[in-house]
DNA sequence: ACGTTCGATTTTACAGTGTAAAGGAACCTC
DNA sequence: GAGGTTCCTTTACACTGTAAAATCGAACGT
């Protein structure tokens, strides 16, 4: 990636003029060639969607925008940034208001679903959600309403953070453990040895191959939901065992 | 990565005459240079281990295994199959076995910590485990063990499918989130503008702030072992509610 | 003993990568 | 006009994965 990867010195010290039209002047933006921040974002992550994160590069970018790789830098001071922004752009789209105001518990799950459906609309970004910290402002401001939320429903910091941690975990684990799934169901489908693959690992790995019927995408949602709903059912309970405060009612299962 | 990303054509079909020393006729292999597949796998952790997933890369690999950089190709046909090989190796290090036989539910514990270990002992190599799908024998021979235990333990297929995908699912994400957290504090700690930028967050986003403190890495443990108790415990408590087979005693927490 | 084959490695080459460092061209202010 | 700021292109460099060919030593058939 980067020519000399010793040691990641960024050298936007303090003496550098800040470079890059954050929201200043925007006067004379009309009369370029129509390049913005969110056009090479929205366009990066159109690309990703259609050719996969490993062939995503500046200069296809830059080619799709109608102009050289070099000016994206302009805009983003790298690659990473841009990716950083991506991300961002990705995380917006999701929703915090619960549909019963109040009900944190399903904020939760109306959230773990909008976060599922994000990986199945973007197979090919979602990765960098996974992986990347939430590090840009508009992330920041997703957890803060979200966490407000979890105020409101009588939770404390602790709790809080660890609902968040382990809902948050779960999901992106599943996601990430589908989007594996489904690659490799592709790339069974147009390679010509999977029938003798398969033959062979069921006689090998008897257990394997009758459990693996139920690991299939065809199952994705049930196990998704199971998951969840255990997890938002305990994690319900849970406060109540360690006598924090009350919550009003609600629950969906059983 | 690839010099043309269009369409991933394997062009080893079945008249290739398997170019490979996949253990045949292993007569003459000490004379060369002492360059074995497991050699270069090996190296090949331990350079991504100490400099990096993004700096790894053939012509480093073959420097620190003092070779050029094609001969790893006469062992592994892509340094996508070469990271593959490397995926096993970690996943073959991860126990089986519970303390208590027949416990499959401590099974599962033990497995979701060594799980997270590895995550602590090798955090670069780990995003491969969590993105890649489990695709060589030794990643399905553990399998088959992890499946064969849960039968024994009582659970059909669609339980040990289910309960499977839920726990390496949570353990996934939360190891990913982990080291995304840790990547950051060491980036925070090495940026001069840290202070300020923390400053500016905590006056724009209180709740994000107050919650923070409950997201550092001091709480990691904490977080990780309480959603996976509550997992366990719903999971211990669904085979039974959904009629299914009993299965040997021994609960861990409450 | 001698070519031939085969296994293992190096050499060379190519298309592509992120991005630093300039250079330009258009505009804004004086 | 002169000078500065903003946006974009050009050029260049160090580096990537890997196909293809060349190389080189050991083993083998004769």
């Amino acid at each position: 990636m980067a020519p000399v990867a010793s040691k990641r010195k960024k050298p936007l010290s303090k003496e550098t003029p800040e470079r890059s039209p954050a929201k200043r002047t925007s006067k004379r933006t009309a009369a370029g060639s129509g390049l913005t921040a969110e056009r090479i974002r929205d366009e990066a992550l159109r690309l990703i969607d259609a050719e996969g994160l490993e062939s995503f590069s500046t200069r296809r970018l830059g080619a799709a925008l109608g102009c050289e790789a070099m000016a994206i830098y302009w805009y983003y001071p790298s690659k990473d940034a841009l990716l950083d922004a991506v991300v961002e752009a990705l995380v917006a789209r999701l929703p915090i208001e619960p549909s019963n105001p109040g009900d944190w518990i399903d904020a939760f799950r109306k959230l773990a679903h909008a976060y599922r459906r994000l990986a199945h609309e973007h197979p090919n970004a979602f990765p960098l959600l996974a992986t990347r910290r939430f590090a840009t402002e508009g992330t920041w401001r997703f957890l803060e309403g979200l966490f407000e939320l979890a105020r409101r429903g009588g939770l404390d910091d602790r709790q809080t953070a660890r609902f968040f941690r382990v809902v948050s975990s779960y999901c992106s684990g599943v996601a990430l453990n589908e989007l594996a799934g489904l690659k490799e169901a592709e790339r069974a489908r147009q390679s010509p040895d999977a029938a003798t693959q398969a033959a062979a690992a069921s006689e090998a790995f008897p257990r394997l191959s009758a459990v693996a019927a139920w690991l299939e995408p065809a199952h994705f949602d049930d196990v998704f939901v199971f998951g969840l709903e255990m997890l938002l059912d305990a994690l319900d309970r849970a406060p109540r065992e360690s006598g924090s405060s009350a919550r009003s009612g609600a629950r969906a299962k059983r």
